[in-house]
DNA sequence: CTCTTTTGTCCGATATATCGGACACTTGTC
DNA sequence: GACAAGTGTCCGATATATCGGACAAAAGAG
């Protein structure tokens, strides 16, 4: 069978004998990516040079985990698993630098700190912010994890939950303010449920005595509150600054709407 | 979603002491789709159990092929080659789902043999075939993978490859026909630009002697050759009959043009 | 500034995952 | 029909990948 037509067949990375099982996983995924469409088991081995003993092993274990699949001929290509995961890196970089041109735009514009923000597991984190030029900035740094009770944008994030998810979702400590006082989950739902309806949530004071935030949903195209944009700015602003900074949020999140 | 956040987490899979590399890795990805967002080396081995020491090798093994990224944060996600796969795994489900109920539509609409082809390699193959209600059929079995010179698809197939890539891409022996006729690269090149200006091909008598293939080509969003839809009939069929199933298969490709 | 905690790297021991080969079964050839 | 070639499964030996723990560097705490 002379075969190996164009195909060197380099096993990519390791060439020695015994292989790291993580390693042929690579090399398979990269012979099924190259040839763009489902290969026999033997294909695989000839591809990758890896033993066939060890191709059918690691065959199983992905197709279990819905890495692989195998049709009903017992050719092996993509599984379910991997648009999963390429479906999230899409998502999350594809949103993430639109937000970032986003923010340039509204803090040079108003020269006020602007954030982009997600939730991450249990907790708020700010993914990107930007300070325009000022000097001295109300923010939490990028990438911290931040009790949701705490901000604006955890109100906006949390808008299609019940209280009695709420309650379960965020641990107990999470409604203690740094100042030592307590948010009641009441109160809370309630502030929730208002910035749904009004479409923002404005706090004032609740992490930082000085600081007033406004924070917008962006939602992701199944309607949901994937992310928030938001300012924080000084408790002193007039109330026409703060609708001015809610409306240009309002409209910065609605290009990043619908994914 | 009943999250679990300061839950130790079960290993999804494994649970005893020393586990496969390959399970770990399968335990990361899916602790990072659940939470859908970057998480540290310490979330990670909070999350699935696996020693510290573990996660660093099978991260940093990972960053190197792609299949995540670390951000200046040292925060771990899904990388582009995630992203890659899940096309793949996307673009053949979406085309082959789509395309198994126009063959449906076209074997029973002209009770002949239809088939949707795609190459595999340096050969052609026969992904679905639907045979209408004829007892007999002129196929060939799904999944067999056959010389491109042998058929018609494969001259629609090589439309916008040069006579020196073809000449390379195919192995010598494939010209040879099964009745130990040769095809001359020339013919072959000829009847591969006749076919790109004509939108079709047309061959009779070669994999066998009584069939005539009827072949037209279904485009990607790239405007390449992706796959073919055909007939294969009689050579008996009159002209006027080989027009009616070309403009069918025509217009059908149509449909499932675009991606 | 000192002390503590966390984070990232390195390395050797050993539990074990990988591999080769044998086996049964199917498929193709003459 | 017999024979050859190919495919999928199983199992024990052993090369080695995984793991724990030690270490240095960085980050917090006070």
């Amino acid at each position: 069978m002379s075969e190996s037509f164009t195909t060197p067949n380099a096993p990519a990375g390791s060439s020695g004998k015994r292989a790291r099982g993580v390693d042929r996983v690579i090399d398979l995924c990269t012979q099924l990516h190259r040839h763009k469409a489902p290969m026999t088991p033997r294909e695989l081995v000839e591809a990758t040079g890896a033993p066939r003993s060890s191709v059918y092993e690691l065959v199983s274990i992905l197709s279990e985990a819905g890495w692989l699949e195998v049709d009903r001929d017992g050719r092996i290509f993509f599984g379910r698993a991997m648009h999963l995961f390429g479906l999230d890196y899409a998502r999350h970089n594809d949103l993430i630098s639109r937000a970032r041109s986003v923010l340039r735009q509204l803090a040079a514009e108003f020269n006020e700190t602007s954030q982009f923000c997600m939730l991450e597991g249990n907790k708020y984190t700010v993914v990107l912010d930007d300070n325009g030029t000022r000097p001295f900035r109300i923010s939490a740094d990028t990438g911290v994890r931040i009790p949701i009770p705490w901000t604006a944008s955890g109100r906006v994030l949390l808008g299609d939950m019940t209280l009695e998810a709420i309650a379960d979702f965020i641990p107990a400590e999470d409604f203690v303010l740094p100042d030592g006082r307590e948010i009641h989950r009441e109160d809370f739902f309630a502030e929730i449920e208002k910035a749904r309806d009004q479409g923002h949530a404005i706090t004032e004071g609740l992490a930082d005595s000085f600081a007033c935030c406004l924070a917008v949903p962006v939602f992701d195209q199944g309607g949901h509150a994937h992310a928030t944009l938001c300012f924080t700015i000084g408790r002193d602003a007039p109330e026409t600054r703060r609708d001015e900074l809610l409306d240009a949020l309002k409209q910065a999140a609605r290009t990043l709407y619908g994914h």
